[in-house]
DNA sequence: ATATTTACTGCAACTAAGTTGCGTTAAACG
DNA sequence: CGTTTAACGCAACTTAGTTGCAGTAAATAT
């Protein structure tokens, strides 16, 4: 049901990532905020966040959870399915804008697409 | 480093992916063996499956662990990076031997990719 | 066929991400 | 300022997967 009071919690993990464009775990905020709020405290507000369409989740490699901002979705509909790219070198996570096409496939109806790519990002490649 | 002897255990684990062309999540085969063999049995099995290219993992929905049988690998190297397909209805995996496309990303290099998409399968769309 | 070696197994205890229940705190609003 | 109740912190829990170790059983040698 979304974020109904604007407190403190709520306005750091905002802070969080409004200051950073780059997907972040739930892991990495619960050890950079431990000393300001509690990990309950944590996954509820970004649950309630992505109720509110302002956050989407997906999961990472060895399946732990990352949340990144979204763009243009409301709490009605996610329209922000995109690849996410998770660089092998310094396990930084980002959104692409890339489009991937997903092929019809025969007698199946593909509702959900999660594409997670792997590899050497930007700043590592030089 | 793979297996090395073919136990009782590597033979059961063997035949249920035999029996099977669909993938099967470690906590199916931990449910459905317990009485015959140890989870932790499972685990080091799959993994040592895994190493010897007969079996490749990914992660399903939730991030827990599916292995399927793979075709045409060496434990040197696998080379069956194929989408995943995860029925929402019955909860049914399967390997899709579609190609998706990974279009060039700039100033990235993607190594591998992990595409799960999720819908509605052959059997639950009828 | 029996003995020896050591890979494999079972058990119990652990790790770590994420969840739940509940009593307390602090936003929001009259 | 007082009341209401959403949100918080804490502790305890759940569960997938891992680890250490002593005992078992494949594979190989005798």
């Amino acid at each position: 049901m979304g974020i109904l009071r604007k407190t403190k919690s709520v306005k750091i993990l905002l802070d969080e990532f409004e200051e950073q464009s780059t997907a972040i775990s739930a892991i990495t905020l619960i050890e950079r905020l431990h000393l300001k709020m509690n990990k309950t405290t944590i996954y509820r507000i970004l649950d309630k966040l992505e109720d509110d369409g302002f956050l989407h989740s997906f999961l990472g490699k060895n399946g732990h959870k990352w949340y990144a901002k979204c763009s243009g979705c409301s709490s009605e509909e996610h329209h922000d399915i995109h690849p996410h790219f998770q660089c092998l070198d310094c396990g930084k996570v980002d959104c692409l804008p890339t489009d991937i096409l997903i092929p019809d496939i025969p007698n199946r109806k593909v509702h959900v697409s999660q594409i997670l790519l792997q590899g050497t990002c930007e700043a590592c490649f030089n």
